[in-house]
DNA sequence: AGGAGTTTGTGAACGCGAGAACAAACCGGC
DNA sequence: GCCGGTTTGTTCTCGCGTTCACAAACTCCT
């Protein structure tokens, strides 16, 4: 599920605050949640409860992660070190859920021997020796969209079978390898689709149906 | 829908490439999605496509657009401008789709008079000044996750109404504002799970839990 | 020890979105 | 002008996830 990591988040909270055990009801309220939803995922993964008591917040905790599988080290690849990647390589939230990243890689020579977050930029090309060497399985895109594609074609033929892709395109890649996408402006559109709705009626009254001359001006 | 931000950047790239129509088969395979949920979606916009023909890009590029919202120009700030607030403030995915940084404010005083993608950083004060001088309605939060409430507090007491929160942790906020979450981390966290499943009854020595007799057999 | 109060785990109904299938409509050829 | 091929718009059904509601189970107080 989706909202395992929610939870976790929400635990580690409840954990740093001295807290020893919390309800269903508590600690649905600090992941956002229903509360029979969140008891329906925890009894999917076994009877971590107690009846009339509620949950130890450490040991479920502790469950939790080993279902996701952040008890274990993951070694990650960044390709890609613009200034998302560099805010990537130097995010601490990865570290502290498991995620050791191993290596970052980008095309241009530009970027080598520059070092972001205590690690070297090497060439694209070092992908495979790495990926072998740490055996690496999980990937990170965050280039432009027009190489996003060729860096995925590299990093499933060297064995990589996860990738968080971060390029505003959609990659095809084999069923068998699992790729998540993230995309900044989207949530951004996402978020000016419900400001117009809640504007509108005001003051805005738009003539639908023609397209203006400018409309293709606004895309780059 | 949340899928109309998808269909756009797919149109857009359509129409970079030259093409004048596209099927509902085309534009679904263009956005990875089914092409019956496509045509249902945009036929909840209106009747843009032609029966026997198909949809006219540019079109239907803009009837989207304008759906959306990303034909007016919004108005941003961004508050906390580590790593992440930087590598979103020289994000170019923003300005194309109609986004204007307009401020990035920061509460940290050894980041004003910092420039960032050419706009001074500022005191977090400043933020209902802004606010009010540049009519904005749309806020991103790039801070440390115990600053973050505080600012989306700040934030709806200035009158912003949308906000989009990178911090990992749950802000509430009164029910008329928008608010949407990106968590770097959990999309990592959602890999590594499926990585673990993947990967799991093939060559990983089970991590014994802290209850022998129960611990779920794999094997089956 | 027993009962009252709490809280988990789960069975059942509800609602919603996804996908398949089909009728209406349009284009091009004859 | 009509007919076959093509594609949209829409209806219907199916399955899943969410939520309500309640029994089982545990703790605490008397």
């Amino acid at each position: 599920m989706a909202r395992l990591p929610v939870y976790l988040r929400a635990l580690t909270t409840l954990s740093d605050q001295g807290t020893g055990t919390c309800s269903s009801e508590e600690l649905a309220a600090a992941a956002g949640v229903n509360s029979a939803k969140l008891r329906k995922d925890l009894s999917y993964l076994g009877s971590y409860g107690t009846r009339g008591v509620g949950y130890d917040v450490d040991y479920l905790r502790y469950q939790i992660a080993r279902e996701i599988g952040v008890t274990q080290d993951w070694p990650v690849v960044i390709v890609g070190i613009g200034n998302l990647g560099q805010a990537l390589a130097n995010y601490s939230g990865f570290r502290s859920r498991g995620f050791r990243v191993v290596a970052l890689l980008d095309a241009d020579p530009a970027r080598h021997e520059q070092v972001v977050a205590g690690i070297d930029v090497r060439p694209f090309d070092h992908l495979e020796r790495i990926v072998h060497e740490h055996a690496v399985a999980i990937g990170v895109i965050a280039t432009p969209a027009l190489a996003a594609q060729d860096v995925a074609d590299r990093m499933v033929a060297c064995g990589i079978t996860s990738i968080l892709n971060f390029a505003p395109i959609v990659l095809t890649v084999p069923a068998q390898v699992d790729i998540r996408k993230v995309d900044l402006s989207i949530e951004l559109q996402i978020l000016a689709y419900h400001e117009q709705r809640k504007t509108q009626g005001a003051s805005r009254a738009e003539v639908p149906g023609e397209v203006p001359a400018t409309a293709t001006e606004a895309t780059a």
